[in-house]
DNA sequence: CTTCGCATGTAAGAAGTTACATGATTGT
DNA sequence: ACAATCATGTAACTTCTTACATGCGAAG
């Protein structure tokens, strides 16, 4: 499911010959860390590894000043990169985001508290609405390389956030009101979770009260 | 940045006392899953963990007349998974998306190949169709259980999808037209890539038809 | 009577992260 | 002189997945 960091490492030094340090800088900072992320405890290995099986070729450059490997795809790294572009991938379900996996249990695990959910929401809230602005800056900051094909990307994006941001500001003022009914709730599983919560939470505080009884019989 | 297992089967154990192939049903077709992955491989063990830590306890049931073992909650699991849900969320960047990723590295490494990459989107767009088809009947299909929470992840759900339905068709009709230009290429790099993979390309072809010229000096 | 779905589990291994270790160079 | 940044690497550990093993009940 997890994208595959030696894919990401080939894709990174096909845009230009770069060594371990700028794959990180590109995946922390730059546009591929958009849709991956990787660590210097994976890069470092899987660079040896991949020189290994030939993908890339490496040589000690001395641009600047201080010392660097350099990177570049070989041949076979080039077959080997558009092998895997041209595979179909798996469609991105599950999301990863936890804030949202937490809305779900929400209505059973904290029943009454309305306003920690509201926070998180603010929180997401402003760090789109950041990331949305280091997007906008983008393609007329001078530095980044962005072809057509980053353009699209950067747009999808900008839909996506501005998706979000719209139902964010929804789902904040609808958590303001008085909580709804469940749309749909068949086996009445509900009201149950509450009184299942009630229920454990009532027996854990008696037995605290009486830890006398334990050894029955 | 992963999810824990661990609390998604707290958080799944909150909605009803259930089984582990409970929680692998919810997590492949209920909602949970859209927000995150579990296989039998981790759901037995770190029932047992949980358990032995005290956070649910478990019992033999003949519901209907096959053996299972129900889960529930204990009051430290409860609070466990409430503590989870007070603490505040990672930002879901990156967001793991293998077939936008593969997109930014399209220029480099299929300079040509623009229907390939239509192809990908197509069936992207399909995928995401039938996604949008299953969510729409969920708040009617008379078995899941839907409170005002999990209405609000359908509706940021579709917004989603819709935004990125909107972007497909835009993206596809761009991509069936002539290139454009880098929007943004100070390094010109861009042109380089096209260079070096032809060079690439090219220099293991003349190798490949001399091979006796390997043992230079 | 046998195949499919329900149900629980284990063991080996893949894949990546964290934390540590090291050292040079640049800016203040 | 000192800190911050550039730069490369290793080892231990965490975490989850894949593949395998097992058995009963229901349906055809």
């Amino acid at each position: 499911m997890t994208v595959s960091a030696d894919h990401v490492i080939l894709g990174i030094i096909s845009l230009y010959p770069c060594s371990g340090y700028d794959i990180k800088e590109e995946v922390e900072t730059g546009g591929a860390g958009l849709f991956s992320g990787l660590s210097f405890g994976s890069i470092y290995p899987r660079l040896r590894e991949l020189e290994r099986q030939g993908l890339i070729e490496s040589q000690q450059a001395n641009t600047g000043a201080r010392k660097r490997k350099l990177h570049d795809l070989t041949a076979a790294g080039w077959e080997a990169l558009s092998e895997w572009l041209g595979t179909h991938s798996a469609y991105p379900i599950p999301t990863q985001d936890e804030l949202l996996l937490k809305m779900g249990f929400w209505g059973s695990a904290m029943p009454e508290d309305r306003a920690t959910l509201i926070d998180h929401l603010e929180l997401r809230r402003e760090q789109s609405l950041e990331l949305v602005d280091r997007l906008e800056k983008w393609p007329t900051n001078g530095v980044s390389s962005i072809s057509e094909y980053g353009m699209l990307l950067l747009k999808y994006m900008q839909a996506r956030l501005e998706a979000e941001l719209g139902w964010l500001d929804m789902a904040i003022a609808q958590l303001a009101q008085p909580p709804r009914p469940p749309v749909q709730d068949p086996r009445d599983l509900i009201p149950a979770q509450r009184q299942r919560r009630a229920k454990a939470l009532e027996r854990a505080e008696s037995a605290e009260k009486a830890p006398a009884s334990d050894h029955s019989h």
